[in-house]
DNA sequence: ATTAGCACTCTTGGTTTTAGAGTGCTAAAC
DNA sequence: GTTTAGCACTCTAAAACCAAGAGTGCTAAT
């Protein structure tokens, strides 16, 4: 049975009336505003119809209806009418942007934190992916015999380090050699098709040269190994504490001790990435029984037209999606053109 | 009036039960464990004049004892005795850092988490202050017309790295001189000593030299403004929800907020890194309404006997000090150890 | 198909009761 | 003078109880 326009109207009251309340929706309340001056006797045999259909379930026998995981995604599929932000958060978000010439993990932070001030959840946003980046310049020192020291400065000016160690000392003339020529002829690529890059050219050149790639290959390889993948920066979570539905002490320990293994939150983002355009994870959706009564908004994030992150926000599943769906989606963009001219 | 022999005993005994139970201390209880068979009327007697002295409260008339502040001051100076760690500590420590290899980041944090587990509290870490460490290497880089970047290696191989803005074009070649003259010269110096030094020299070199040196002095005063104070990793506060003293949402919720502020610890850890050793902080000590129920353990750590960051264990006021303050003063020195053969 | 009406259920909040813990005081004992 | 037994008193915490209210489901009438 699909649900007809009726059981759409009143569903979309319950779950609208439920966000802005926090209680159980009775059917009386429901009767009053719904406009058509049906009775609530009405509206009950529609809701006992929702029920039925699993899009909302009663806590108790007596209580009004709350909607269901299932239920907040028909309305978040359906029933939902797109908003633009308001106007003082775009210009509260560009004048964020203003004043470039930070450090990347600023830009960063103040972006997650700005995300939840805004949106009053809690807020994060995962660092660029350094090997989506394209390469500008690579710096190669000695740090002690076999050591050695790699800087790589990404074409909007991030930048990564990472010392590893190589098999045999290598003399100062081989090493400008290696790092001029990787810059030469690497310079604009993006960092994960630079492997791919050398090895084919290794199986083209011969002698001295060979063995010059070889050692390029041997530093880009190792040096690309150590970029952590899974940094992120978390705000606000301290504001689900002010949510009734997480009044239950035991429950939210167990929140907060899932948010702080980024693992969870990381992977999430990762899964949004595959995904073009805004997601939204309501309860069990994304399988973290720490976070049954959370829901999860993403959106990744592209320089030139390039995803390389995401964020989000995190709230209680009772959260007002309009907005801050129009927010996340709104600030990811922002956010990508900041990368950009950054 | 100064406390007697019996005061104290009595005064150890309720703040070592309360710390246990979490309760208000009875005289019976006391009575009972106390040894020299005295009677709780008695013991009732000693409470009552530890209570006229502000050592101890009583939550309600007909409640137990409870420590105040000024107990716990009077516990750990002058009762708690010196415990070492326990076996199998010293060994997950000893573990922990026996892998090195790592970026400092994960050192960090690594250490906190690890501080964090032992204690069963929050715990956090201070990344080292760079200004306070020995200079290796510096490169420059040209990013573009007047942008240069400027990546600083200290001597244990931890990286900084900033883009700083120059008034005019530096030719190519001027570039390499500067970086050689910075290389040469400062070399081995601590950073917060090459400003004064550059300063000096430039008063006694003239013309051609005296331009390098102040570009090499620009070059470093940039720079180092660059360089954030105040990361700091912070790990398991969620320890705290599970304490019975935070069942109050209300207060956990402002923690949390203050603590997301990391303002308040980078300030507090601070402040010890000017005293010597190990520093304990309980309730409103540190001056933090936010915090009023927690106490700080935290310890200066060190480099080649200098003193570069700290770190502490963030708990209740309820915590088992001895164990904490054995643990920190413990790992503050094996991670100081840990930092310098990096 | 809708609705008025009503009985029924269950929660919520307040009040009362009770048991228990712990004190403070006094007078007696050491 | 110090210690202690004894007891009245106070206050909390938990249980029990009650009343009000919200909301439902069902039925019969519209």
């Amino acid at each position: 049975m699909t649900l007809t326009r009726r059981h759409e109207k009143v569903l979309g009251m319950v779950v609208g009336t439920h966000i802005k309340t926090g209680k159980p929706v009775g059917s009386e309340t429901i009767a009053e505003r719904f406009g058509q001056g049906l009775s609530s006797a009405t509206i009950r045999n529609v809701m006992h119809e929702l029920e039925d259909l699993e899009y909302v379930t009663q806590p108790h026998p007596s209580a009004g209806r709350v909607p269901s995981d299932q239920g907040y995604r028909y309305y978040v599929d359906h029933l939902m009418s797109e908003t633009k932000v308001a106007p003082h958060v775009s210009t509260l978000v560009a004048r964020e942007y203003r004043n470039r010439g930070d450090r990347i993990e600023c830009l960063v932070e103040r972006t997650s934190r700005m995300l939840s001030e805004l949106s009053v959840q809690a807020a994060c946003v995962a660092f660029p992916n350094f090997q989506s980046l394209v390469l500008n310049r690579i710096e190669l020192t000695k740090l002690g015999k076999r050591l050695l020291l790699v800087v790589w400065v990404a074409g909007n000016g991030f930048v990564e380090n990472c010392a590893i160690e190589v098999k045999e000392e290598i003399p100062e003339a081989e090493l400008t050699r290696v790092a001029q020529l990787l810059n030469d002829e690497l310079r604009g690529m993006f960092l994960d098709q630079i492997r791919s890059h050398l090895d084919e050219k290794i199986k083209r050149v011969t002698d001295h040269l060979r063995s010059l790639y070889g050692l390029a290959r041997t530093i880009v390889c190792e040096g690309c190994a150590a970029f952590p993948l899974r940094r992120l920066s978390l705000e606000g979570s301290h504001h689900v504490l002010g949510q009734p539905e997480f009044q239950n002490l035991e429950k939210s320990h167990r929140l907060f001790q899932a948010l702080e293994e980024r693992e969870v939150l990381v992977e999430l983002l990762q899964r949004t990435l595959e995904q073009k355009g805004i997601q939204v994870l309501i309860g069990l959706e994304h399988d973290y029984e720490e976070m049954q009564d959370c829901s999860l908004v993403a959106a990744p994030y592209q320089m030139h037209n390039r995803t390389v992150g995401g964020l989000g926000v995190l709230g209680p599943k009772r959260m007002p999606y309009e907005q801050i769906v129009s927010l996340v989606d709104y600030v990811s963009r922002r956010f990508g053109e900041a990368l950009e001219q950054w």
